[in-house]
DNA sequence: AGTATTTCTGAAAACGCTTTCATAAATTTG
DNA sequence: CAAATTTATGAAAGCGTTTTCAGAAATACT
């Protein structure tokens, strides 16, 4: 009883709706018009029998897949968790299913797993992040078509999917010197990293903007990771510089910042105000919930998801623009 | 130049190789004997042709996709996200490469999800959490086995991986009540939610086992998410009981906890100790760090993709034994 | 050596669907 | 109304593997 999903082919519904199984190929996929009645014929037993395509036979004599595959770059990050999710959710009423694998932000790995999707015969690619070189890229692109979500490579633009780090950045900066903070600390991202050279210079040039001078000794590096919030403030501290407030590349490392400060008694905002960027789940919740940008990491991969699908449609589209947000909560304060 | 992945078939590697196809592919799956020089021309022609195999034309004429798809239940929680994050790694090396859709935890997208996957084929499926029926499951199990993780169904002991929520929650209530506390509350997690109901109950009996009256007035459903643990807290406080210690069912909600604290000017733990449930990576990093239950859900996450392998493999296995840990950090204070 | 076994190996038949090609049917055109 | 087109439909040829079935070759046994 039940779900009889055993070996009903379209054979068996040529057979029930009295028809070639050329038919009902066509009407199934719709290359073709085929004649009212058996078009309907057709479709009924369908039902009646509950037909289930076979995906192989299907994709040997198509050479498509209908899968897309994802390559993300994992190492607990609530940012790139985030656009995986985002695109998950962008594939949910697609005819395309995703297939994820893990690049873990190591080039080799990553080139690795490309492979694995190109065997699985994907039809398209989305790469989150990661650092494969623009030649691989364009290798593989032409004839699986690629998009890339918040990386933003120059020679790729039409297939890059990011928001405009530099400018988030130099807005975040900028709203703490509108609050009436001159000495402010930066810790900044993994150094190999595009989004943590892009962040370093927006909050530069927001600085020299407003005349301020750039001060190195106020610029710490950090990799991302909470452990190093930590580690810059003693860094700072020990440095013997004075500022009063600290622009992190990341919320993780804010987080980071944040402990240290509870550890030495120091105040947030009161003594030092402290702005994040990514707004992960946890930021609204830390104590004093963290200023930060929000770059809406779901919207990344949603957009991600759409873009590619109609790529792989053929259909004409704009690249998507993606947008971000200053979520101003408690950890600024306004200095007089 | 470069990777000329055109269409390498057996047929050609047969050719190079001067073998019959039949041959190729028996050294290819390993599925019979075939003399050592043939095998090693063989070997040798795949080599030098780079023969990547058409999954498709193997799915159709084996039987079997190499894939197996997990359902996770998304809805951005860090624990169920580190356990697809361990599912992932576990697949890492292995012939199975795993395709992930999100049943959102509402059983109708969980089933449609489940017949997507069957859709497609897969061998084999690692359910995280969810609430689909026993019946389902096993019909569903008589043809594609399935795993479970992080969800205990009595019917279906020998497919499920996960933790004893129960015991957990006795012990973190313990190590309370050995700090002195004896006016603990309890911040639950969702009602409908087996997890939930098993925490409440292991807090319960090590309140009764240590001669401690279990009050109802201590204890306030929350959903497992930041709010409701701000929420329980004002709860808390207009029912006008007095407590020292909170234990919430899960991290996020000692995350909202902590803040409604703050809000209200209450130190922890001076004032009020606060343990969770999961170690979410951020709570290393709340102020104070929280002391917490550590699942290890990335282990979760791991086993079941070992575990599934096994079972596709046909290999006896025992099953795999989930610890857990209570993490002590600085979030509770010992009463005198 | 002659026969009975056991190993290898190739030919060919699936696997379930898409798609080309040809034909029959329906429509248009002169 | 016959001829020229256009459409709808079925037969059959792939798509790239695996696997069954039989021989052929090698090995073992009397």
């Amino acid at each position: 009883m039940g779900t009889q999903r055993e070996k009903i082919t379209i054979q068996q519904i040529a057979d029930h709706a009295d028809v070639s199984i050329s038919t009902v190929s066509r009407v199934l996929s719709g290359n073709a018009k085929v004649g009212a009645k058996k078009h309907e014929a057709v479709l009924e037993a369908v039902k009646a029998l509950n037909y289930r395509p076979n995906v192989f036979a299907r994709g040997l004599a198509s050479g498509q897949s209908m899968t897309v595959g994802v390559i993300t770059q994992h190492i607990s990050s609530p940012f790139y968790d985030a656009i995986t999710q985002g695109i998950l959710e962008g594939f949910e009423n697609s005819p395309y299913s995703p297939i994820i694998v893990d690049g873990q932000w190591k080039p080799e790995v990553e080139e690795r797993m490309l492979r694995t999707l190109q065997d699985r015969q994907v039809d398209g690619m989305i790469i989150v992040g990661g650092g494969l070189s623009y030649d691989l890229l364009k290798e593989v692109n032409e004839e699986t078509p690629i998009v890339i979500v918040a990386r933003e490579l120059t020679e790729f633009k039409d297939r890059c999917i990011y928001i405009d780090n530099f400018q988030a950045a130099y807005e975040a900066t900028q709203y703490l010197i509108r609050m009436g903070h001159r000495e402010i600390a930066h810790v900044s991202g993994k150094a190999d990293h595009a989004d943590s050279k892009l962040r370093l210079d927006g909050y530069k040039q927001a600085l020299s903007d407003a005349g301020i001078p750039v001060r190195d000794e106020l610029v710490v590096q950090g990799n991302f990771l909470p452990q190093s919030g930590l580690l810059a403030v003693e860094t700072l501290l020990t440095r013997g510089q004075s500022f009063s407030a600290i622009f992190c590349a990341n919320d993780q490392m804010a987080m980071g910042v944040r402990l240290a400060l509870y550890r030495r008694g120091i105040r947030v905002p009161a003594d030092i105000s402290l702005i994040g960027f990514d707004d992960q789940p946890s930021s609204a919740f830390m104590t004093p919930p963290l200023t930060t940008v929000k770059p809406s990491a779901t919207e990344l991969g949603k957009s991600a998801a759409y873009y590619i699908s109609n790529i792989l449609k053929n259909v004409d589209q704009p690249l998507p623009e993606q947008s971000y947000e200053l979520v101003i909560r408690e950890s600024v304060a306004h200095l007089r």
